[in-house]
Formats: structure tokens, C-alpha cells, sequence
DNA sequence: CCTTGTGAATCTATTCACAGCG
DNA sequence: CGCTGTGAATAGATTCACAAGG
């Protein structure tokens, strides 16, 4: 679509808001979806129905990608896709470390979410001796003590219970993973420049029942805060 | 250590900002882990340092609860920790159901988050028949065609598959539950009224990619994006 | 005529900076 | 003194509203 000629700006030359780096895969899956049930074009405005979002917000985000809409068509549901997967390294294979072969660390490794967007699980830790050795999926269990053999990995996943976590992090930062996501209800400390992101079930919980107990107390009447519509991952800031 | 004179006004009849709600739940667990290590007093600057962010923005964020510090000394962590328990309604006690008992329905009823803050798993689902009749603790698994009987729970986790998530979304809240949180990679669609959080590990690794990806093109030179430092629950917008 | 792409307006959140109190 | 609590300043994100393009 675009023919990039010489001298010109890249495609996309602009700086992303982070809110819209985590809404970006939220359209991505919707288009996803959309286009296995045969829709081949898509508006912003149906979009923003799917996304339960402003129809402005959706074009803005769309739009610093670049400039992928026909005006009075919409999108064309294939090329968006491909437009933010490139964005976010899709195209890209991503080694993925998880250390923590648990319950969660094996629904991790085995979930939807994993294999498909380029990322493949190259290692797996744990320090259950009946554990390791263990294969999930394609990959064997490897006791955390082989971790400083660990190559080549940019991301690591921490999948241990709370007070192994620090440790572990520790040891990923060490081989050279420069980015953590850590499920483990514990605030990790790592140096400035590693990316870190915490997914956290205590603290998901502890905001439904900030929101619902308002709800409960201010609805003497009838109006609920209902906030923002809250929902797919959106990204604070906290770390160790 | 307040003494409510009548007339005069709840400790707390502020507005919240979503933000805030995030970032309160952080702030109670790094007292907690304050507490334990024997801290008594802490100061919006350790605090924040703790949770890496800035102590002009702990201070406001606590502000908004009350007036429970000391200047010139800080804050009593014991005396924080309730109040931020109170704020988010961890005094009651919450039940909750979880739909979708793999291996990461069972990670997250075990969770050491689960069990904290008041939060009570009650009701098991799930449709397998050799998972039906599984305890899980001390709740025994049931079977999804059980749900229409479930009542008094306000909380529900989806741990389904995608494909089956809209459906027990939908079974969820016609058996009254208010808030969800979605693990299962798909967007849902509720009643405005019912407060939707998702948990998605696809699209927190696509932000790590994005990240990564920025990083690894845009240092050529040295100057890191390191983005807002990220993490531990944030809650933008989405839904189906 | 329909839908994008985007400046301008608005709303929300963060950070500064300091008065006020223990 | 030191640290909280908060107005005022700044930065960031969302929404509006419309010109421009197919």
C-alpha cells in the first residue's frame, strides 16, 4: 500500500502512548476474530463497539501506526493485522524462559495466548526434583541451577511462588533477559532498564471489590460509577 | 486511633481515581512486607522508592483515603494497612466462583492471593466430567449445568478456554455475580453495569515485545525508552 | 455520502513546590 | 528540622468536531 520511496519518513515514524501500546493487541484480537468470521473490511466504529471503546480513540491509536483506513471504507481487517503485529515484533520469534512449573507456570506454557504472536517457550525452571526432568509440551523441565546456562533469551516469565521470586529475577537479569513478566504477588526489584510487568490475581480482585463495595454503598439510589469499563490489561507503574 | 465525632465528616468522602485504586493494593502489600521485616513508620519516600514511583504521588494517593500520616515522622504501616484494607472492602468477606478448573483455574484457587484479603472461593465449575467431583481444597468441582443454582456470589473468574468464555460470562452474571475477571483470551461482552477486569498473558507479552523491539532498534545509541517503569496491574478500558 | 485522520478542547493524572504541623 | 498534605503547574490521554479523500 505504501511504496516507501527513498528519503521519506518510515511508515511510522511516531511515538506510541503506552496506553495504546495495550490497546493495540486488543484490536488485534478483535480482528482476528472478526476475520475468521469472513469480515474482510471493519470501521473504526465497529471496531470501537468490539473493543467497548470511543470510535475516535480507535482511529487515534490506529492512526499512529500510520495511515492503513480507507475514508468512507474503513479497514481492511488482514492488512491492520498485519500492520500491529509488525508493530509489535510479531514477525519477530520470541524465546520465552519460564521459571515456576506449577499449576500456573504449566497453563502458561500450555495456554492459547503463548504459541500463537511468535513466542515459543525455549526453557522451563523449576527446584522440584520431581518436577524436573518432567516435559511440557515440546520442552523438559530444568532445574533452576542450570539457569546461568540460559542463552539467547530476551524474556522471562516468573511463575514461582512469592518468596522464590526475587532470587529468580535475579538470575534471569543475570543471563540476559531484559524483559520480566512476573505473576508472582511480590514487587520485584531489577535494574532500571530491564522492562517489567507484574500480572497480579490479589490485586485484580482487590480493585473488582474497591468497585463493587462503592457500588453497594453509593447505590442507596441508582447510579453506578461503573468506572472507566476497566478491562484488558492496562499498564501502571510499579517495581521494587 | 480516630475517634468519630458525629456531625462531622467520613474519614473518606473523596473520589477515587482509577489509578489510584491500582496503586493502592501495591502500596498495601509492600506494608505488609514492611511490617513483617519489623518496619513500624515508613515515609511516603521509602514507600514510593518501594514501589518505584514517585512520593509526591504516594502521598496524594494516601491523601485521598484520609489524613493518616505524621509529619515529620511518616506513616504507622500498621495503621496504613488497615485503612487501605477498609477503603477496598477487604473487612468483608468476598465470595467468589471460578469457572474453568485446568491447570490455571487450580493455580488460581490455590494462589497465595486468592486466600488473603477476604476473598473466599466458594463454587468450582467446570464441564469436564473427570474433573466434576474433583476437590480442589476444601470446594468440591461441579458441573456447569449446576451454575443457574449458585447464588450470594458477587465475584467470578472465568479460567475456561476462549471459545467458552462469553457463554459463562453470560451464565455468570444472570445468576447475579457483578464483577468478572477474564483470564480466558477473549473479549467479553456484559451488561454495563457488571464491572469486567481481564488478565491476559498474550497481550502483556505483545507489550514486552513492543518494548523490546522499540529498544532494541532505537538503541543504536544508549538512551532507553524504559517506559513509565510499568507494571502491576494498571486498568485501561476494553470489553466486548 | 460515508469514514478516516487530526487539530483543538477537555478531562484526567502526575509532578512540583511549599505552607503547615508534629 | 523533616515529612505530610495539597494547591498550582504540567504532562498525558480522551473526546469532539470537522476538513479532506475515496
Amino acid at each position: 500500500v505504501s511504496t516507501p520511496r527513498e528519503g521519506e519518513p518510515q511508515p511510522r515514524p511516531r511515538r506510541i502512548p503506552e496506553a495504546t501500546v495495550v490497546r493495540l493487541p486488543v484490536y488485534e484480537r478483535i480482528l482476528g476474530e472478526l476475520l475468521r468470521a469472513g469480515v474482510t473490511t471493519v470501521s473504526s466504529e465497529q471496531l470501537a463497539a468490539a473493543a467497548r471503546v470511543n470510535a475516535a480513540k480507535v482511529r487515534k491509536d490506529l492512526s499512529l501506526l500510520g495511515s492503513f483506513g480507507t475514508r468512507g471504507t474503513g479497514y481492511d481487517t488482514a492488512f491492520l493485522i498485519a500492520q500491529i503485529d509488525r508493530a509489535f515484533g510479531v514477525d519477530r520469534d520470541w524465546s520465552v524462559a519460564v521459571v515456576g512449573i506449577g499449576n500456573l507456570g504449566r497453563a502458561l506454557v500450555n495456554s492459547e495466548g503463548f504459541s500463537s504472536h511468535g513466542f515459543r517457550v525455549t526453557a522451563l525452571f523449576d527446584i522440584d526434583p520431581s518436577v524436573v526432568g518432567t516435559a511440557v509440551g515440546p520442552v523438559t523441565v530444568q532445574h533452576v541451577s542450570e539457569m546461568p546456562r540460559l542463552e539467547g533469551v530476551r524474556i522471562g516469565v516468573v511463575s514461582t511462588p512469592a518468596a522464590a521470586a526475587q532470587e529468580v529475577a535475579d538470575a534471569l537479569v543475570a543471563v540476559g533477559v531484559r524483559s520480566l513478566l512476573n505473576f508472582a504477588p511480590r514487587v520485584l526489584s531489577v535494574p532500571p532498564d530491564v522492562i517489567l510487568r507484574y500480572v497480579d490475581l490479589s490485586i485484580e480482585l482487590q480493585v473488582l471489590s474497591f468497585y463493587q463495595r462503592l457500588r453497594s454503598e453509593e447505590s442507596g439510589g441508582g447510579g453506578v460509577p461503573v468506572l472507566r469499563a476497566v478491562g484488558l490489561m492496562p499498564g501502571p507503574e510499579m517495581g521494587a
